[in-house]
DNA sequence: TTAATATATGAACAGATATTCATACGAGGA
DNA sequence: TCCTCGTATGAATATCTGTTCATATATTAA
């Protein structure tokens, strides 16, 4: 263990380098990468999962989601402003009522991509 | 305030009863919301979507993994294992070395859905 | 104005999680 | 056998995150 640095991180030798190489040059920036990453994990809450494929069917005020999902309306509405921030949805107000909408053309297709993988083992 | 009970989950009304109904008929089911979410959250760290993002590239052996990634061996085999606990990679023993590889079809798709979301605002 | 209702939001808390460190295991090589 | 190297893994830790509670804001009705 004497060779190794206390973080053997840029120490670690490659076994396979020019394969190694090859990959480097066709991986994503790592701006895309946290992009990419950052969106997948806004899906990955159960919660955020059954908003937003309740809102790809229609268009639903916040406690309307809140009794479809039996959520209280105070988790409903942060979970809401998670999605705003990242443009996932839109809202449009009418008196005191916000009705929320799906804002981004990729989830249905997302969604459809992972059904298939959680229904076809 | 007083009207309302401790825990409004179920006492929450419904603005459109109707919209709320139908919706719910299209809804998945809670397994297959956790499950969904499951999969969206596995890809949902960096570090995991870069092993798989290299995966999809190539076989790749641990430590070729953490040169790439520029992460300790341990960080590295640490989510290998979340990842193949999903069956979403497999890996071959060559003598001491572990080559690990893409184990799931729809990754790929799912990458491509998103890295669209990404790339197109 | 006052009351009621729909929503938003800050603070606090509990539970989850990614990384690090230390170490164990297992396969060759000396 | 002993040593080295690649990998796996448990424990500890710091950070992150989703929910709850309390409250603020805003709109409508009385």
């Amino acid at each position: 263990m004497a060779s190794r640095n206390k973080k053997d991180i840029c120490e670690i030798l490659c076994i396979n380098q020019k394969k190694v190489n090859a990959v480097r040059k066709v991986m994503q920036t790592d701006g895309v990468i946290k992009k990419l990453a950052e969106t997948f994990k806004v899906l990955g809450d159960p919660t955020r999962t059954q908003i937003l494929y309740a809102l790809a069917q229609d268009e639903l005020c916040v406690c309307d989601l809140a009794c479809l999902l039996k959520k209280t309306q105070s988790a409903v509405s942060h979970q809401l402003r998670v999605l705003r921030n990242l443009d996932l949805v839109k809202y449009r107000k009418d008196g005191k009522i916000a009705y929320y909408s799906l804002n981004d053309i990729h989830i249905r297709n997302l969604f459809a991509e992972g059904l298939e993988h959680v229904k076809n083992p």
